[in-house]
RNA sequence: GCCCCGGUAGCUCAGUUGGAUAGAGCAACUGCCUUCUAAGCAGUAGGUCAUGGGUUCGAAUCCCGUCCGGGGUACCA
């Protein structure tokens, strides 16, 4: 039993028998005692001097013999105020590092027979235009989590939505039509995804020239937008699309598969990975069965320009378009379509949606919307939202260019954390493939770690010169303690020195101690990442954890300890960290260098 | 206008879901490499937790008001 459980249900026990009161277990709060204090473990007593009727001191000094007497473990305690400071026996904690040394997959579950099935969406890019820092936050975010849930017990199945068709792949497809002078990624060397973004950006140059001409021949805005010829033109495709008009699905088909080349080379560098890919030209029709089906039986009226609309106006929403006057289909159509075929594919508990939260409004439509079609599980679909990526700069706009390009940045990373380490003189005694490796990991390390350690829900800031910093809270730092971990181990088995396990007789300082109650909390910590979906948990213990191991291996040395037990005290503390450190950096995404 | 989200050190972020004297990193300054990796460790300085009220033994955390910032409210995605 966790040793918090236990003391919390023994004060449970104390407070019946003392003062004959009936206490919630959850209101019994039990905390890590701080460190400026003597103990390791606090049982905070101001609630019950309402039923003890003494004062918070007397209150918790009885409570205090109560848990000394019926737990052997309490081996001594102190009263400060309403605190009651357990001191825990060392053979305790020593148990406790046993067991996480020993055990390959601590404070990871493995899924049961009954164990949910989590279906994540994430990365869902639009073929127009490459991946960028947008992406990388949300790619990240989505693997992590998933990695997180598996690490909980679930069966999760990775996929990936890729909006493979709509009026903003039509866009690319006119301009390259118009002013592409038949290039391709063959003929003008660049990778595919980046070419088509190139029309797309070219696309909005010349709409915004026609719209301002407009403007200046007096039409409105909102005419001037609407009747531009580049738009009536990417329109015009659209439809021809939707009409299986083959020189259309022709192009469409060819530009496409430029930007899936690409893609992948950037999903292989990013480190991410899908189970299933769903593409948006095969399950628009079936949203739009959906929606014509809903027409039919009621739930969505037409009006006499043929656009569908559901009124959610009861549901405390606006009206909301399902089908264009012309009769393509938009965003959330698909979406519908995209849903039910999931659910017939496989047996999903729950389906989570890693997408911005300038979302959430349309994932809340969706849920009505999937409720009103009745699919009883669409009330329950859960959307992962999180926040922007600000540039120092303002906002990123894809369409004007000013946003950071993911390949460009993990190029610069990977330069930048090659340029570090020959500065440092590092990894001179490696091969050059191996080498090679390591400034990918250590790149790519910092990266995922600078995006995953902000709470995933808030916006965040990303400062080009921060994120390639590899001092102080950074991936870097705690890969690096990995290194210097697997250092010691290594040079520990070329002197024959075994870990053991059960060390005992042995005197454990307070840093050690520190260190040992970090150990104890990681599958706590494992699950609270996963119940509130965050790799910043993680990430934030990860670090913690670290830094106080560095305090560790700076005041202790570890191979020249003389004595036996306290020096395999010390292999097996360090040992457990390493094992810790890898696995929850693993859950991030990030690979762990043996050297750097 | 209406609806969501946020505001903690100069900057970027934590803060165990209401507990003790609010913590890290960066930037600045000062020490520590003949010793297991100095991408490290130790120290100095830096705070009216946006603001005003309320709830209670106790509030950065919960409730209400105000100010500031961001997002949404499209026949874009």
């Amino acid at each position: 039993m966790k040793i918090e459980t236990l003391i919390q249900q023994t004060t449970k026990s104390a407070l019946r028998e003392l003062y004959n009161f009936t206490a919630e277990v959850s209101e019994i709060q039990i905390q890590y005692t701080r460190k400026d204090q003597q103990g390791d473990i606090t049982v905070v007593v101001f609630p019950f001097i309402k039923v003890s009727k003494k004062s918070p001191e007397k209150t918790a000094g009885e409570i205090g013999h109560f848990l000394m007497q019926k737990v052997n473990v309490v081996k001594s305690f102190n009263v400060i105020k309403g605190f009651l400071n357990l001191e825990i026996g060392q053979n305790y904690w020593i148990d406790c590092l046993a067991r996480a040394c020993s055990d390959e997959n601590y404070g990871i579950t493995a899924p049961d027979e009954k164990a949910e099935t989590v279906m994540i969406e994430y990365s869902s890019p639009n073929t127009n235009k490459p991946l960028h820092l947008g992406h990388i936050r949300n790619n990240f975010l989505g693997f992590s989590i998933s990695e997180i849930l598996k690490a909980n017990g679930k069966r999760v199945i990775k996929t990936n939505i890729v909006n493979d068709r709509g009026i903003h792949i039509c866009k690319s497809m006119y301009a390259w039509l118009k002013w592409g002078n038949g290039k391709t990624p063959e003929n003008s060397g660049l990778k595919g995804d980046h070419l088509v973004g190139r029309f797309y950006v070219e696309f909005d140059k010349h709409y915004k020239a026609e719209i301002t001409e407009l403007i200046e021949k007096g039409f409105s805005k909102e005419e001037a937008e609407s009747k531009a010829p580049s738009i009536l033109a990417a329109r015009e495709l659209l439809v021809k699309w939707e009409a299986n008009d083959a020189e259309t699905l022709n192009l469409w088909n060819t530009m496409n598969k430029w930007v899936y080349k690409g893609f992948d080379i950037t999903y292989k560098k990013l480190g991410v990975d899908f189970d299933k890919i769903y593409y948006e030209s095969e399950t628009y029709l079936v949203g739009k069965e959906e929606v014509l089906r809903g027409v039919k039986e009621g739930i969505f009226h037409q009006k006499e320009d043929n656009s569908v609309w559901a009124d959610l106006t009861e549901e405390g929403l606006d009206q909301k378009i399902l089908l264009r006057s012309d009769g393509t289909s938009v965003y959330i159509t698909q979406d519908i379509g995209t849903a039910k075929v999931r659910y017939n594919d496989y047996r999903i508990d729950k389906m989570v949606y890693v997408v911005g939260n300038e979302q959430i409004y349309h994932f809340q439509i969706l849920a009505v919307l999937l409720d009103k079609l009745g699919f009883a599980w669409g009330k329950d679909l859960f959307h992962f939202s999180y926040g922007m990526v600000e540039l120092p700069s303002g906002k990123m706009k894809s369409r004007e260019g000013t946003v950071v390009d993911a390949d460009d940045l993990i190029e610069g990373m990977v330069q930048v954390a090659r340029d570090m380490s020959t500065e440092l003189g590092k990894l001179e005694s490696l091969s050059k493939e191996e080498a090679a490796d390591t400034f990918r990991m250590i790149a790519l390390g910092a990266l995922k770690y600078y995006i995953l350690k902000v709470d995933p829900r808030k916006n965040m800031m990303f400062n080009p010169e921060e994120s390639i910093d590899f001092n102080g809270h950074t991936g870097t730092f705690i890969q690096y303690t990995y290194a210097r971990i697997k250092s010691v181990l290594r040079k520990a088995g070329e002197n024959n020195i075994s870990v053991n396990k059960t060390a005992d007789s042995i005197s454990i300082s307070p840093k050690e101690k520190d260190l040992l109650v970090r150990i104890t909390l990681f599958p706590g910590i494992v699950e609270e990442a996963g119940d509130n979906y965050s790799p910043a948990i993680i990430a934030n213990y990860c670090y913690d954890l670290v830094k106080e191991y560095n305090q560790f291996y700076h005041e202790h040395s570890i191979l020249s300890e003389p004595d036996e037990n306290q020096r395999n005290f010390r292999m097996a503390l360090s040992e457990t960290v390493a094992g810790i450190v890898k696995k929850g950096m693993n859950l991030l995404g990030i690979e762990m260098p043996e050297r750097m």
